[in-house]
DNA sequence: ACGGCTTGCACT
DNA sequence: TAGTGCAAG
């Protein structure tokens, strides 16, 4: 039946906030003189003037349209100032932008829970500042209401025109006798405006902000106005606001689905949806979609507001229209490298300002040359700029392989080898805290990160190393996989699902004549590595830091778990794979802290669902773990070898789980870290809670379910 | 033969 | 899971 519960207990106060053509904005501060005339943002001048991708408001009143053309612009508004977005490395650089986008988070992020929703936009849960000053100081009893907040426009207000509409929402402001959800929304507006004004104050930069009961009307009043004003959605002007709106205008219903809306059940505006039934809507667009449209028809949205105040994946990409298709393997290298320099440098500063470290790297590419997509592809990310364009360069044979392989081609001399590169990306993701307790290891990392880019070499820095936390079983636990370049005689693990791609040299000897590409020798690969291992002589070597925000589970110990045997290094393969780290005689080290209970399984997966019950004060110890790669030693009495439960017979007999008990750290252990870290480690060893950055359910239903059964 | 470049999420 | 596709701005 009919979801119930977002409308009943939805008296949540939500905010969404929208940088005013943020990219014109960032612009116009670095050159005042740009301030009130009419204004856009364009990239690469060349072709026709340059594409807009920000257009200020004074343009927009000549006709001028993001995505037009600089010349089109010209052409309409002839005093139109175009501002060209700067280049690095070939490609439009966006990060002036990115870091104006973070000044103004770190702002609005004042009050309340704050998502970063885009780079110009967050949202805001802002229901406890809201109640909070309901309690204490509500409106009707503020001497004064600011101006910016006696400029919102409040919908469904009666208002005349002129100095009424302020008198007006003043009143509005000020009843007291309202509903109480309405007085929460003039608490969050009040809010609103002050942030707003802050914003301005301490950056130059002017917003629009919507205020509502959920995000999807708060995002929707917040383009109602602009420039630089903010709409509030009273609850009860909720279906006068939606009824007459074109489906299109709904988010998520701009493109396709929207379509479909419209031609295949004919409806143009969000009334017309009213008439179909939640199960007409899920037979015609499943069970997920078709409640969210039943429920987006109604006002009702569950979408929680997040916390997160960084993105959760950084990308660098470019196009190469048309004629500009990248054809030789080669200049997709070429590209690869300034993309994957691009990538480096964002990833390092994302290390040193947020601790964080990216766990798998990605490659997109579009070819246009065929309805086949090129396939995507990725691998577990390795920091330093070398390794990163190393590792992007074989994705993209491992998906070259697999496009050309699949269709019949005749390459022989040919410098058309069947495919032409339109659009190249490569993105890292799964990015992860590094734990609070372990600034310093992070330090640690980062000068060494610094030394090997700075000279350029490839050292692996960071072993590869996949923290899997695995749900399944009894009991969770987590399992760390350390990494390692394919040597040969290495198993097969089926459990790991990360793998570099093959690199068979013979096939792409073809291409290194034809384009001048000459593949890195395995040898080479190798002594980059080696060199590494060589320098393992007894004390620390690679360490890994690694923060699993999914090990928030409470586990009497976590167990690890490595795999087998030492592989041979001077193997003289022509193929390169990665697999996981087998390595005889090397002992994982771990040190960790616990949380001292286990949870049966649904509980498990409540937590794992609910943000909030995670979040709160009875939170459960989240497990931080930290080990070294050391060769030559035996395993510590404190590591305690055991039979995990859940893996299958076979299993166990190749694989040892060590766990260990954080009161039995051996202080000689303890002594070859590096001396700075020592120190941070001990304070580490006792257990402590860490707040819980784990996603809520994604799917839709997730957000109803509870109520539908309580 | 162009709207470029980034993000995030649902689905399978 | 990794890979694909959609959507937004």
């Amino acid at each position: 039946m009919p979801v119930s519960r977002a409308q009943s207990s939805d008296s949540r106060i939500i905010a969404h906030v929208d940088m005013d053509c943020f990219y014109v904005q960032v612009e116009q501060r670095k050159q005042p003189t740009l301030r009130g005339q009419p204004t856009a943002v364009v990239q690469y001048n060349s072709w026709k003037g340059g594409g807009l991708i920000a257009v200020s408001y004074e343009a927009r009143m000549f006709g001028v349209k993001r995505s037009m053309r600089g010349s089109e612009a010209k052409e309409v508004c002839p005093e139109i100032q175009l501002v060209q977005v700067p280049v690095a490395r070939g490609k439009a650089d966006l990060s002036v932008y990115r870091n104006a986008g973070s000044e103004v988070v770190s702002i609005l992020s004042r009050k309340g829970r704050c998502e970063r929703a885009s780079i110009d936009e967050v949202y805001l849960d802002l229901t406890e500042s809201a109640e909070t000053m309901l309690a204490e100081l509500p409106p009707h009893r503020l001497e004064s209401i600011n101006e910016e907040a006696l400029k919102s426009h409040v919908l469904g207000l009666d208002v005349q025109d002129g100095d009424n509409a302020r008198e007006s929402v003043r009143k509005w402001f000020l009843k007291s006798d309202a509903d109480h959800r309405d007085k929460l929304l003039a608490c969050g507006a009040l809010i609103v405006s002050e942030l707003r004004l802050q914003v301005l104050e301490e950056t130059e930069f002017t917003c629009s902000a919507g205020i509502a009961h959920n995000k999807m009307l708060a995002k929707l009043a917040s383009g109602m106005n602009k420039p630089a004003q903010q709409t509030v959605v009273p609850f009860l002007s909720v279906n006068k606001l939606l009824e007459p709106l074109p489906i299109k205008k709904m988010k998520q219903l701009g493109g396709k689905l929207g379509t479909s809306l419209q031609v295949d059940l004919g409806v143009n505006t969000v009334g017309d949806l009213l008439h179909f039934s939640e199960q007409k809507l899920q037979e015609h667009y499943g069970i997920n979609t078709g409640t969210w449209l039943w429920n987006a028809a109604r006002g009702i949205s569950g979408d929680e507001v997040e916390s997160r105040l960084l993105p959760k994946s950084h990308g660098s990409g470019k196009t190469f229209p048309g004629p500009r298709a990248l054809k030789t393997s080669a200049s997709v290298q070429k590209w690869l490298n300034e993309l994957c320099e691009e990538l480096s440098e964002r990833l390092l500063s994302d290390l040193e300002q947020n601790k964080r470290i990216a766990h798998t790297l990605s490659l997109h590419l579009n070819d246009s040359e065929s309805v086949k997509k090129f396939p995507s592809k990725s691998c577990p990310i390795r920091y330093g700029t070398a390794k990163i364009q190393e590792d992007a360069f074989n994705l993209f044979h491992a998906g070259l392989r697999e496009y050309v392989g699949s269709r019949t081609i005749k390459t022989k001399g040919n410098l058309h080898h069947g495919w032409a590169i339109t659009g190249l990306s490569i993105s890292a993701s799964k990015i992860v805290e590094i734990p609070s307790g372990t600034r310093s290891i992070s330090k640690y990392f980062d000068n060494q990160v610094k030394t090997c880019t700075s000279e350029k070499q490839s050292i692996d820095l960071f072993t590869q190393y996949d923290a899997d936390v695995s749900y399944s079983g009894n009991g969770s636990y987590l399992r760390f996989h350390s990494m390692c370049p394919q040597m040969k005689n290495c198993e097969e693990d089926t459990g790991n699902k990360h793998f570099m791609p093959i690199v068979n040299q013979d096939k792409d000897q073809n291409e290194s004549k034809d384009e001048s590409f000459i593949p890195k020798s395995i040898d080479e690969q190798h002594s980059s590595f080696s060199t590494v291992r060589q320098q393992q002589d007894g004390v620390t070597r690679d360490i890994l830091s690694l923060s699993s925000s999914g090990a928030e589970l409470n586990q009497k110990e976590t167990k690890i778990d490595f795999l087998g045997e030492e592989t041979e290094h001077g193997l003289k393969s022509k193929e390169q794979k990665w697999k996981p780290y087998k390595e005889k005689g090397t002992i994982l080290r771990y040190f960790g802290s616990h949380g001292s209970c286990s949870l049966p399984k649904e509980d498990h997966d409540k937590i794992l669902g609910d943000n909030k019950a995670s979040s709160s004060s009875d939170s459960k110890v989240m497990v931080d773990s930290f080990f070294e790669v050391v060769e030559g030693k035996l395993p510590p009495k404190n590591l305690v070898p055991r039979t995990s439960t859940t893996l299958s017979g076979q299993d166990e007999l190749r694989r040892t789980a060590w766990s260990y008990k954080s009161d039995e750290i051996d202080q000689i252990t303890l002594n070859e870290l590096p001396i700075e870290i020592q120190a941070e480690v001990r304070t580490w060893l006792r257990p402590h809670k860490r707040a819980n950055t784990m996603k809520k359910g994604s799917s839709i239903l997730d957000y109803f379910l509870p109520t539908r059964n309580s």
